[in-house]
DNA sequence: GATATGATCACCT
DNA sequence: GGTGATCATATCG
């Protein structure tokens, strides 16, 4: 399948694909070292309408300019002065969105990721935005590269979720808005639920 | 140029 | 359950 075939899954609201990608395999050659990770659970940005806690909410800016781009493109973004957070730039033609990779099951690759995470118990080794991509060894050297490229160093596999998994929905960890655009299987692996930290004043 | 804050984690109690 | 670490980015002056 062509590249362009093979990213085409990634059009529409990321509300609608983001969930289609768990189950799915993102696969890591980085450092040439395999890890593969099996996504548990994902974010919707910047779907339809206004989504005020995405990073495109203001507009265009050097920052966020992978969101806008082609869908299949990795989108990463480094915060609270140590992390980074990887997501996967899905929406309509001439549309803006991501989904925030959150947590996923280390299929291949196990010893690799406990070298990267050492003191993780292998349930913890990518559980958390920042925890997986430590495990799969990314930074922001890989922001914006294509998931689809030839020889990209990390592909997105495309795979059903297993037959009678129960996708959970509930609302995004960490942000003020309650719309349940968080996505997630019913798996040790799946990050706790934690709420935004209230406004002062309100 | 200065400042506030964040799509977090690890470690402590 | 609470807190410190630590810095890029956006926004304001």
């Amino acid at each position: 399948m062509s590249p362009a075939a093979s990213r085409r899954w990634l059009i529409g609201d990321s509300l609608d694909v983001a969930p289609l990608l768990l189950g799915c395999l993102l696969q890591s050659d980085v450092d040439d070292v395999r890890v593969t990770v099996r996504l548990t659970e994902v974010e919707a940005y910047g779907g339809p309408g206004l989504d005020p806690d995405s990073h495109t909410f203001r507009g265009k800016t050097p920052r966020n300019l992978v969101m806008f781009g082609e869908v299949g493109h990795l989108y990463v973004y480094f915060t609270y002065g140590m992390h980074w957070c990887a997501n996967v730039v899905m929406h309509d033609d001439g549309g803006v969105g991501a989904a925030l990779l959150r947590a996923g099951e280390v299929v291949d690759g196990v010893e690799i990721a406990r070298q990267r995470r050492p003191g993780s118990r292998d349930r913890d080794l990518a559980r958390g935005p920042a925890r997986l991509t430590r495990a799969l060894g990314i930074d922001g050297r890989l922001n914006g590269i294509d998931l689809y490229g030839p020889a990209s160093p990390i592909r997105l596999i495309r795979r059903p979720a297993e037959a009678g998994s129960v996708v959970v929905t509930g609302p995004r960890v960490g942000v003020h808005d309650p719309r349940p655009w968080r996505f997630s299987l019913d798996h040790p692996t799946v990050s706790p639920y934690r709420p935004a930290k209230p406004r002062r004043q309100g």
